[in-house]
DNA sequence: CATAAAATTTAGGCAAGTCTAAAAATTTAA
DNA sequence: TTAAATTTTTAGACTTGCCTAAATTTTATG
């Protein structure tokens, strides 16, 4: 079993490794689970030691693929309690991810299979992020931002691309949430803004708006 | 905040000293969060300074009001927790408890609370125990057992007062769950055993399970 | 390519929570 | 009511994870 402490620093190293897919460095780290690069050695002696990472002193780490799957597993849970959150218990998109960090590390393999099942197996968690599945699985990207949409196509929201409180908080006030259909119906030329139907309304949104919010056809 | 570690021994001295209304030995306390003796020492002078417990060397534990708050705000949680794993995931009732011992823990007063509202605000959990609402304030137990009823007497399955696993997997099998609605139909004299209608079925239980079944009226 | 700057690691320590062994207090029982 | 048994506490030590300060390695720059 590997502790709460163990798992922050490995979610945090795959977060860290996956757009670029090079190795990790310690001050990422260091700054990522908040803490001082000197603890951040120390832990990744023991990652080591218990073949979790591939570690050589100063050249960084990687995950093997035994602590990526740890990883992977982490962010599986911690997405399917976000959607839970905001689908059952109503929380705005916002309000979830510090709530999500405590309950990722509940250790039940059977209780988030259950989980998984009773929210319908989601396939993306509400800010658009994929949830991988119980072998690991992550989804392809693809979700594709609003403003790439013909006028007439209709589609569903799945997430945003960006996650700022007060952005998240204007689409809560404009309708504009997961799982709502939408449909463009013209995109105005001199601004580039977007009328979407939702609804049965027809709303108007800034292109910069459209390029953020993510839908699936 | 008080660490996952001083919840647990605040929540033991509290389940310990509830049957009995008197101060709680150091032993009891170290079989109940499965330490030494010495630890617990330790632990009580820190939980002590904290002002959490009332403790004069050598003479046992009693909570403080502020301590017996924060172990009746562990008991809701966990109560919920089992409650939500019952209802909504779909665990055996004799699954949740350990699962629930990790819930309990989590911090969110929020969530907790919606979490209470999603469920319907439920009184007991799955095994009758009364869940304590966000004050604090503990139902007084108003459940009797299925073989104090007068037959006819319709009433709803409310909780068990044995937890064996082979008890509550009988009655998994036969039907007799949290919320079903019951009517004995007649105590047979022979043996007391009880005829029961569930469901529109008609079925038998000995007069011992009837012992060990809670209902409301 | 030499050296300054930056990044990383080592060394030595601290707090929380645990343990064993031994000492002290309390309870039981002869 | 005193000795034995039991319970509780103290003492000293270990592990995990963190820190600061100093040493070392790598990288960047003139």
């Amino acid at each position: 079993m590997n502790s709460y402490t163990e798992e922050n620093y490995l979610k945090s190293i795959y977060h860290l490794s996956v757009p670029t897919d090079e190795s990790v460095s310690t001050n990422s780290i260091a700054a990522s689970v908040n803490t001082k690069a000197a603890s951040v050695t120390d832990m990744l002696k023991k990652l080591a030691d218990k073949k979790l990472i591939n570690y050589t002193k100063y050249q960084g780490v990687s995950l093997t693929e035994e602590g990526k799957a740890i990883a992977i597993n982490i962010v599986r849970k911690h997405r399917l309690w976000e959607f839970f959150l905001v689908e059952k218990l109503h929380f705005k998109w916002d309000e979830v991810h510090e709530l999500a960090e405590e309950l990722e590390h509940i250790t039940s393999v059977e209780l988030i299979d259950r989980l998984d099942k009773f929210l319908g197996n989601p396939k993306y968690d509400p800010h658009g992020d994929p949830i991988p599945d119980s072998t690991g699985c992550i989804k392809k990207d693809e979700l594709i931002p609003i403003s790439t949409l013909q006028p007439g196509q209709s589609a569903i929201i799945m997430g945003v691309r960006e996650h700022a409180p007060v952005f998240l908080q204007y689409l809560e006030k404009m309708n504009l949430t997961i799982g709502k259909q939408i449909k463009p119906i013209e995109v105005i030329a001199f601004d580039h803004s977007v009328l979407l139907s939702v609804n049965n309304n027809t709303v108007s949104i800034s292109r910069d708006v459209a390029k953020n919010i993510l839908v699936t056809i």
